[in-house]
DNA sequence: TCAATGATTAGATGATTATCTAAATATCTA
DNA sequence: TAGATATTTAGATAATCATCTAATCATTGA
């Protein structure tokens, strides 16, 4: 669950579409499938690896799973990619990936 | 060339911690090579894809080959993830059923 | 309780990846 | 020009990854 998951989590396009899917709110499993051509076990590793990373949050109603964006890894990636474009700025700030 | 390059770029830790070493300035690759304990040839293999990527550039002096950090590709990223933070915008309807 | 539905897990497979050694290319200097 | 240095390229290998089918778990409703 660290900054390798994350980085890791966002390298897979099919991830990439889900999280942005997900911008305009929360959707079950079914719903996010319909937008994609691939099965339902392929869609559900990528939200475990998603899931795992920190970046979506889900929660069970019924028998729907309601996934839901957690955009607090993302500020965390936001901070990696703003204090890399802090270049020779004193450097002792550093990172820990 | 495209964003899934550079995201699968930045998904590696070796790569990562390249591009946060040429925060401080342009470093040779051998420079570079120090820091880590891969060979030469795993070296030059990140390097081209960071540098496929667009997120870095090169340029040769003499036998050396310095490297520096082009951040064009990580505005792009950055974009993005502030795209994907701008969930439901007004509006919350978050309870859906 | 049984069948249907929504979703995950298990196990397999082909593709991609990170790494290595060895060889090649380019440049400098004696 | 020969040898040393800096780096890349070629080819191979083991690990990881995305995907699939089939099986399983959980929930709903008749």
């Amino acid at each position: 669950m660290g900054f390798q998951d994350s980085f890791k989590a966002l390298s897979d396009p099919t991830r990439r579409e889900i999280l942005n899917l997900l911008r305009a709110g929360p959707l079950a499993a079914g719903e996010l499938l319909e937008h994609f051509s691939i099965t339902g076990a392929s869609l559900s590793h990528h939200l475990s690896i998603l899931r795992h990373a920190g970046l979506i949050d889900d929660e069970k109603k019924g028998k729907y799973i309601y996934y839901t964006l957690n955009t607090t890894v993302l500020d965390d990636i936001l901070n990696w990619i703003l204090t890399l474009k802090e270049m020779e700025k004193g450097g002792s700030d550093h990172e820990k990936s």
